[in-house]
DNA sequence: TTAAGTGCAAAAGCTTTGCGGGTAG
DNA sequence: CTACCCGCAAAGCTTTTGCACTTAA
């Protein structure tokens, strides 16, 4: 993410905290930017390890509580994902995703067309809709690549 | 799901088991009519409840082996939800979801227009889309209801 | 007959929770 | 000062796996 951007968004974090009457801890910091810093919509798994790795020694529960915290705050996303654990996005932003259905990867993926999308009439359903997001699934350029050269080995 | 429409899945299903030289078991054959007969977008423990309230004696092991066997085989949809588990859905034509952000249900939506959507270029992204769902994300009728409900109280 | 499936139980992985000590505001 | 948070460890859930027995074809 553009560092610039990227203090942008700690400041509002910092601001939404002291508003909510909620320290800012260092651990809050160092959860949000390891989301900040990956693109690849990290597990809750991955954020403890990127935190770990810089020796901060901050816990699994800590981790797991600050994502959902930040969820529920609206500063990051937390997205699904058809295989395995959940994932938190650093984005909040309307976007899309390419999911590889071989290697479990996610790619952010914009359109302005998709993001222009017409929310269909959900009041049959009595469903009041806040948000939307579109899965394209298939498979990726890396897994792709692999393919063509299993087959060239034949 | 439609009695006719749900034997001729089973048959398919059936025939596909056949093809493969897999045997046909009465498990198989509960688990995916269990799936088959909600319309919840149930998680493996739902499925092995509904098993089980009948009285099969099919153990959790199974049910999710065999969840995941369905799923690679295109007989049903492995889902997934912003929040918890991975969910299992009988539907595997075209169609998307309402998700209730407060008590996470999923309810099946049509819209041809959705249907129809042209799948963008992802070329530039060396991605081969396979399929694509659209997630609408908001409130359901019911918790809708409740909230009202609430609002009178005061 | 026999390859594959199943149940059981143990293991593994992810997430949540209770609690005593610590810290931001 | 004090409310909230953190780390730790235990517990809770979901899913996976090894093994001996059973079964569909």
């Amino acid at each position: 993410m553009d560092p610039q951007e990227k203090q942008k968004r700690l400041r509002r974090f910092e601001g939404l905290c002291q508003d909510a009457g909620i320290p800012f801890t260092f651990q809050r910091r160092a959860i949000f930017q390891a989301v900040l810093d990956s693109d690849k919509h990290p597990s809750a798994n991955e954020v403890f390890e990127a935190v770990s790795a810089v020796g901060s020694g901050i816990s699994r529960a800590t981790v797991h509580r600050n994502l959902e915290l930040m969820a529920a705050m609206g500063v990051i996303t937390k997205t699904s994902h058809p295989r395995g654990v959940s994932r938190y996005d650093g984005r909040t932003d309307i976007h899309h995703h390419l999911i590889c259905l071989r290697c479990n990867s996610v790619v952010d993926f914009d359109d302005d067309q998709l993001n222009a999308l017409k929310i269909p009439d959900t009041s049959s359903y009595g469903f009041e809709v806040t948000g939307f997001q579109v899965q394209f699934r298939g498979t990726c350029k890396n897994c792709r690549e692999v393919d063509s050269a299993a087959v060239d080995e034949r």
